[in-house]
RNA sequence: CGGGGUGUGGCGCAGUUGGUUAGCGCGCAGCGUUUGGGACGCUGAGGUCGGAGGUUCAAGUCCUCUCACCCCGACCA
């Protein structure tokens, strides 16, 4: 390809939209244009990147078992409220409707759609295990889209789904995905973190998402830097500290005027924080919740979430919490009813906590689990934090941020059922296909390696999916010899099939180095009247600092031999 | 949805208490001289100042409404 061809212009400035690495380089770069919030044009250097990256998954989905097919982007609303996702999915579905004012959806993902598919063509054992996929765009309307390609509202994503017979079957083609997934990452030169994740309200027994890791990236990861674990902060565990149990002594109610917070009340009455008991309320699916909780705890909303059951959590406003005749500032479970009440298990160990007496500026001493209250759920709803224990070696845990590249789910069988994908085993009976579902997102992982693979010059691209792999660089083009000598090289690097990006524009040489270097094409080829003397081009790679000069004489074959290598 | 910010040629920005024909840098086009890490000179093209309404003799500038985009949070398979 020529430059002086090719569509879109490098930039000089730094976009004024921009403030992610990977979003300043990729429209410096003139690789993306946006259209609107979090919807994007990919221009032709970024869709080769993308189609690259694409191929390396459809090898790997392929080579896991996988089949590729096509689903629609538009889809029923009807199919959503079959399963209720339409509701988990609230206003994040692009919905619209058609000319006779049928509800049709803009497909986030395609679950629904496929589970009807396979329901229609699958009735027995002897059909299964079946794993499908699609390369496809994918439309959310998130509440706000960010750093470019990161968080969009369109965007290309991979999803396979796979259907088993048995826990087994699920285990072994979620174990393939796995490694694919792995295999993909490492293919695209991303080391990506595996972690365990959220698999939300309807999800099964295990998910797990890659992060790459990154300053700019979403999502907080706990890890322990002493073993294996690492998870998303949504569903990281720690080992909470233990508190020492001392003899249960009787309520006792003390005078705390004015003292609302845990803070005010630990120091008033001198004691840690770690003794006092919290109470939060949130309403779910409109419903009021009273949340206990250890003092010095804070509450993971994704695990309440998740034991609640509930589509929509919020904290509940302070005029909720009176209206439901809670004294705000001293209120405890002791004697409510009619509130559904979850505790955090960290109640369960420690004695004599304080905590409110329901009675305004006044809170108990000496309340004791479960002898004062009880709760109506008992469940781990704390939020992990850097520097407490690991849960599983004991070690102490850290924390990053990190990209979300990838996110796979057991499922189980709440689609299958709801949509009536079942199928016959060899005892002929009816049961409910096994699922589960792997995704990843195109866009994002090509801007993971932005933010990955970057210096203050530009991008530096991983070969396996660089746009070109060839920086064809002569300097002083109105030179004979030097625009001769371009020329037969760019013929013959073509020749034996290398991706050449010819910078065949009379510009002076700082002009090519540095788009060369924002660009990011792996190797670089210069030549000049300069290296011409000693009949040789420069060969520089983009990842170093220093340049090889190699005889002019074969630099064909001896370039493909080493991109061939490197590959 | 709450908070903050920005909208002026393709990009980055300036534009004073309202006052002629809206500027600057980059980029773009032409010519010439140059050029191993973003050269220089000359000439030139390109703008309904996000939109609507209003105040005024006069609005990029003041007022009202509105739209879009960005950031933080909430939210988010």
């Amino acid at each position: 390809m020529r430059i002086s061809k090719l569509f879109g212009k490098t930039q000089r400035e730094i976009p004024a939209e921009a403030d992610t690495a990977s979003h300043q380089l990729l429209l410096r770069a003139g690789m993306i244009h946006q259209v609107a919030a979090g919807v994007y044009s990919y221009l032709p250097l970024a869709w080769r990147v993308l189609k690259k990256i694409e191929n390396i998954i459809r090898d790997e989905m392929d080579k896991a078992g996988g089949q590729e097919l096509m689903m629609p982007v538009l889809q029923p609303l009807e199919l959503w409220q079959e399963t209720g996702r339409d509701l988990a999915f609230g206003k994040g579905l692009f919905t619209l409707s058609d000319r006779k004012e049928r509800k049709l959806c803009l497909g986030p993902t395609h679950e629904e759609v496929i589970t009807k598919l396979v329901s229609a063509n699958v009735q027995s054992y002897r059909d299964l295990p079946l794993m499908l996929y699609q390369i496809q765009a994918k439309f959310r309307d998130e509440p706000r889209p960010r750093a470019g390609l990161i968080r969009a509202r369109e965007f290309t994503m991979k999803d396979l789904y796979s259907f088993d017979t048995d826990e087994d079957g699920l285990d072994q083609s979620y174990n393939k995905m796995l490694q694919a997934y792995r295999n993909i990452y490492s293919r695209c030169g991303l080391p990506a973190l595996l972690v365990d994740a959220d698999s939300g309200a309807i999800g099964g027994k295990d998910s797990h998402e890659f992060m790459v890791i990154a300053e700019s990236g979403e999502d907080e990861i706990i890890y322990c830097p002493g073993c294996q674990y690492a998870a998303n902060a949504d569903k990281a565990e720690s080992i909470k500290s233990k508190i020492d149990s001392e003899e249960t002594l009787p309520l006792e109610e003390v005078d705390t005027p004015g003292m609302a917070t845990i803070e005010e009340v630990s120091g008033l009455l001198k004691v840690p924080q770690s003794h006092t008991l919290k109470a939060v309320f949130y309403i779910a699916d409109g419903k009021l919740v009273f949340v206990v909780i250890r003092g010095d705890i804070e509450v993971n909303e994704v695990k309440l979430k998740n034991v609640l059951h509930c589509i929509e959590l919020r904290m509940a406003t302070e005029a909720e919490v009176i209206e439901a005749g809670i004294v705000a500032g001293s209120a405890s479970p002791i004697g409510i009813s009619g509130i559904k009440i979850i505790a955090d298990d960290s109640i369960t160990s420690g004695t004599n906590f304080v905590a409110g007496a329901n009675k305004p500026d006044t809170h108990f001493r000496n309340v004791n689990y479960p002898r004062d209250f009880k709760a109506d759920i008992m469940a781990d709803i704390a939020k992990a934090h850097a520097g407490e224990e690991c849960p599983r070696c004991s070690g102490k845990l850290s924390s990053t941020h990190g990209i979300e590249v990838g996110h796979i789910f057991k499922l189980g069988t709440f689609l299958s059922e709801k949509l009536g994908a079942f199928f016959i085993d060899q005892s002929g009976v009816s049961q409910p296909i096994i699922m589960g579902c792997y995704g990843i997102g195109l866009g994002r992982l090509l801007a993971a390696a932005f933010e990955q693979n970057h210096d203050d010059k530009g991008i530096i691209w991983p070969l396996p999916i660089a746009p070109y792999q060839i920086y064809l660089c002569p300097l002083y083009l109105e030179n004979p010899q030097v625009a001769a000598a371009a020329e037969s090289i760019y013929a013959e690097l073509e020749a034996q099939g290398l991706e050449v990006l010819f910078d065949d524009r009379n510009e002076s040489p700082g002009v090519k180095f540095n788009d060369a270097d924002l660009l990011g094409i792996p190797v670089r080829v210069t030549i000049s009247p300069r290296t011409l003397e000693t009949n040789s081009v420069e060969i520089k790679k983009r990842s170093e600092k220093e340049f090889d000069l190699l005889p002019l004489e074969g630099v064909a074959k001896r370039l493909k031999e080493l991109i061939t290598s490197s590959l």
